[in-house]
DNA sequence: TATTGTTATACTCTATAACTATA
DNA sequence: TATAGTTATAGAGTATAACAATA
């Protein structure tokens, strides 16, 4: 051991301990804090839905394919913020894996459809179920009325096409 | 062309265009909605920054430093939520660039002590000078209360150790 | 000629293992 | 033995270019 010291035992350096750090030009930084949050709930998708296999990118693909059986990848790429491409490779084992289908669309056989295969249909069944209990468990720390104005914000932040709820 | 149709030229596809898309469940999630913010906030970030060669990351390192002198990489990382080895590689192109300086704790030569050089904070203070007006255009769609509310939410969300503003 | 989907590929970001030096 | 920093490296995520089929 070294010369006693004023601060306890498990901090990392005497001079600057994490806990005693100045934070306050980040924490009034939302780009900063919204990144933090995003790891938050990222983090805690893969440990809650990591039984059913289901990434945030595949989950939400299955949402709107569900709600929308026959979109296109282009709408679903744009929608998701993935570069078609990069789409493209989940979509190649997503659909190998058998959980979606393509079809060519009879109107414009450039454009392909997607829909759920019954396994898709069963496995975002099954995450649906564990959506309620994850949000809330991220979500802990708020209040159901700052839940409710928490995501309203992040809606009127957003250049959305279609109109928030 | 092809035969007539009901929608109008310019739309992706007769039966799945982007803008009829269903998207209520995606902006329920509040996992999605903070990706998408995120996103907003990095791309705005990279517009706004890149005459300083800044990037959110190297942005909030400076600033760390700045209001923190001699933080450890260790601290910074855990704080950034960054692994160390990642931090490592940044704080050498940092340093390699003139724009901070590592010095060995005299209290316990394992550690390191992170600073800015001059050219390091006349970086961050120009860049501190962007911070305002940047930050109002990517929260110009909410008034001022809604920004200190989201700003406020944000951080009740997360579990700092340093208490929030 | 323009658009949709696709492949190939490169680049950035992130994660893990192992090493050095100091304690 | 444990800790702080570092290196090397592998993996995931994301980006652009180019091509095939169809319009």
């Amino acid at each position: 051991m070294m010369s006693p010291r004023l601060v306890r035992p498990g901090t990392k350096s005497a001079s600057q301990a994490e806990s005693s750090l100045d934070l306050r030009a980040l924490q009034r930084t939302p780009g900063f804090m919204l990144r933090l949050a995003q790891l938050k709930f990222f983090e805690g998708f893969y440990e809650e839905f990591a039984a059913l296999g289901l990434t945030p990118a595949t989950y939400a693909i299955f949402v709107v394919i569900r709600d929308n059986p026959g979109v296109p990848p282009s709408s679903l790429a744009s929608l998701l913020r993935l570069r078609l491409p990069n789409l493209i490779k989940i979509l190649n084992e997503l659909e190998s894996s058998g959980f979606i289908k393509r079809s060519r669309s009879k109107a414009d056989r450039r454009a392909v459809e997607l829909m759920l295969t019954p396994k898709g249909a069963k496995v975002i069944a099954e995450g649906a179920r564990l959506t309620e209990p994850y949000n809330q468990k991220m979500l802990a720390p708020l209040s159901e009325a700052e839940q409710r104005t928490l995501l309203d914000l992040l809606n009127r932040l957003l250049p959305f096409e279609g109109k928030a709820s």
